[in-house]
DNA sequence: GCCCAGGAGTGTG
DNA sequence: CACACTCATGGG
């Protein structure tokens, strides 16, 4: 059963949120829609004279709040916005960033997603994403299918996974789906973000980024900053500051402070809208 | 063909 | 701590 409803989210950039690196199972459809899926639900998503409109295919009770939470909508980016605008560096391209929201995606899909983004560039991640959630996710609606369930993919040879083309995140993924269990990610959940670090860390195909894009994306801790090239490089540029991951990290940890995480994501996507990476970027 | 990618693991100096 | 090397492969 489709389910229709608006909810009042905003500022809200659905371009922004949805359509450069953060979340990668959404298509931009017409009039600035976007299509995905959360959890076990087809969305879509649009804006419709000042609210958000939205679709949820099959549909459940509590769709809303299932829309809600993903987009943080509790976030107060009036607040968030003020702290950054006393850095210096930061301060001139706020209002651009608005509307870009840090999505809060299910803990295990945020984990699995990032351990195949290893050292791939984004179509190809989609393109992973899309494949093992093709073979071995529960279907949803038509030929859409969720994230499959680390149980389900344990079960999964290693090899089967090489010919949907994760190379040597193969062996990684299914290790970690080995270990996954609800009691660990319960503890997580609760774990202050120093602890919950450590744990992932440990996980195989885990290092300092992936650990802290899923405390960021995956267990909203928003003092989380994940390094990548691309914030690397704009960390030297703009602040002069080099060397590694730990340092870089406790710089941002004393310069961001709790609001880290929307920082990081201000600097990436403007990093790479300089290079013209991302085409949403690009106007 | 070339370069790069939301890197991690391992070994060495 | 810093490097150096390997891993496997598609996208631009």
């Amino acid at each position: 059963m489709l389910m229709r409803f608006g909810l009042d989210i905003a500022p809200l950039d659905l371009d922004l949120t949805l359509g450069c690196g953060q979340t990668f199972r959404w298509r931009p459809g017409e009039r600035g829609s976007w299509t995905g899926v959360i959890d076990d639900q087809l969305v879509r998503l649009s804006a419709a004279n000042g609210r958000l409109a939205v679709e949820v295919l099959p549909g459940r009770r509590d769709a809303d709040e299932l829309v809600s939470c993903y987009l943080r909508a509790d976030d107060d980016i009036d607040r968030i916005q003020a702290v950054l605008a006393k850095d210096r560096v930061l301060a001139p391209g706020l209002k651009r960033f608005r509307g870009l929201r840090i999505v809060k995606m299910d803990e295990w899909e945020c984990l699995g997603s990032y351990i195949l983004a290893t050292y791939a560039n984004i179509p190809r991640i989609t393109k992973m994403i899309e494949a093992v959630s093709n073979s071995f996710g529960d279907r949803i609606a038509g030929g859409i299918h969720a994230f499959p369930r680390p149980d389900h993919l344990a079960r999964v040879s290693a090899s089967h996974l090489r010919r949907l083309g994760l190379g040597y995140r193969a062996d990684y993924i299914r290790e970690v789906c080995a270990y996954m269990d609800e009691e660990w990610l319960g503890r997580m959940r609760s774990a202050s973000y120093e602890d919950l670090r450590k744990e992932l860390v440990a996980l195989p195909g885990v290092g300092d980024k992936v650990a802290d894009c899923v405390s960021l994306f995956g267990f909203g801790r928003l003092e989380s900053f994940p390094i990548d090239v691309w914030i690397e490089r704009a960390l030297v540029r703009l602040y002069g500051q080099k060397g590694s991951y730990s340092r870089l990290r406790r710089f941002a940890a004393s310069r961001f402070g709790d609001c880290a995480g929307y920082a990081q994501e201000y600097i990436y996507h403007n990093e790479r809208a300089r290079s013209g990476a991302c085409a949403f970027l690009r106007k």
